[in-house]
DNA sequence: GATCAACTGTTTTTTATTTCACAATTTTTA
DNA sequence: TAAAAATTGTGAAATAAAAAACAGTTGATC
């Protein structure tokens, strides 16, 4: 099985928004435009785009719309995939709000929280039921992918409550460093804001290329 | 000069947190434990831990009081780092409350946006001002580390703004890639969420270690 | 229509990161 | 006190990722 790496699929998520971007403007892109575009270098644009099968034309470039296309037949499901979010306090309910309408292929479907006076409402257009009833929902609208933007300890607990429904890719943005068994084949992404801002602090002194 | 990388300052922090619990319970931890605690491997956390120039007593362990002093002599600033935080809209004042008294050495002192029913107000106990303040107040108040949380088309302008006037390290949640020049030795770090939601669509569905 | 210039796709090389493996060390046990 | 057991620190090997290099195409130019 040809496996692509996760770096592959972020970068071949961000090529596909700046695409996006130049598509009012021309027709053709070459590698090094999109590199630059994206931050990026032409070998490794070339290199991530190798995996789509869509083929460039030497001095022309990559035709914007087919390469967008061909991003998105790789990347998107299929079919609408669902999602739902644990835990609208301020991070929730601006991942929510970030969320909608962003990805067409993607759509949160419902929020959970232990918060009485949240449960019940919508928020952003999202209802919020509580999370004793979120295996339920999960199951009942084939919910693939979770967000958990609770608090630290609650954590593990959401995170195993997801899996037993059934779900199969985790985003957390708490700090709790989920701990998913290989066999359970699901597929976790951590993203812990404490770190980030400590590494920045670190590297503010530090990051002295040129002495 | 031995630089650190990205990776090991990230996992050093997580380090840390993970033994700030520990410490109630115990004195000294092995490797593993600690491996365990921070869903790593024992060789990883030993190989972090050389940096720090701390060493471990076989058959005993690391004494966790100790080493969280010495990660901390390692990771923090020597005085307190002021940071501040551009755009405030939902994601902003998530990031504004998540932050608050998070790490001791780390001081959100001012928030701006281009919104006048924000400015002049206080967010989260964090004063707001105009974005065109922001140069003045960054020099005044000798801030290194910025955050930007505004929307995508706003960001290039804002890193400029941060980096003539003295920005040492910037933090962007925006899905724009910013592209630093290595000449300004300004580091960054990119949050793309997008990104990350839609690998975790794209590996729900191909996240199927065994076949 | 032949030549040149510039770009693509892919192989090779280099660099970075993680894992392995093991001598050295320390505590525990006898 | 000697032997056994378990853990550390680190060099070496393995793996992963990025960059460089280059043959093969293609469009542009003369």
């Amino acid at each position: 099985m040809n496996t692509v790496s996760q770096r592959t699929i972020e970068r071949l998520s961000l090529y596909r928004r700046r695409l996006m971007v130049e598509l009012a403007d021309k027709d053709y892109i070459f590698s090094h435009q999109l590199a630059k575009l994206a931050n990026s270098t032409a070998a490794q644009v070339r290199r991530d785009l190798m995996h789509l099968g869509y083929t460039g034309v030497p001095r022309k470039g990559y035709k914007i719309k087919d390469l967008i296309s061909c991003i998105s037949k790789f990347l998107d499901p299929t079919h609408i995939e669902n999602v739902v979010i644990v835990g609208v306090g301020n991070l929730g309910k601006a991942l929510l709000t970030f969320f909608k309408g962003r990805r067409p292929k993607l759509s949160l479907v419902a929020c959970f929280d232990i918060d009485e006076n949240k449960v019940g409402t919508e928020i952003a257009g999202v209802p919020c039921y509580h999370l004793n009833e979120m295996p339920q929902r999960i199951k009942e609208l084939k919910v693939n992918i979770g967000i958990i933007s609770s608090t630290e300890n609650a954590t593990k607990a959401i995170s195993e409550m997801m899996i037993a429904a059934g779900i199969r890719s985790i985003i957390n943005f708490t700090c709790y460093p989920l701990n998913i068994a290989d066999s359970e084949n699901v597929f976790l992404e951590q993203i812990d804001i404490t770190a980030s801002f400590e590494k920045a602090a670190y590297f503010s002194k530090t990051h002295l290329k040129k002495l």
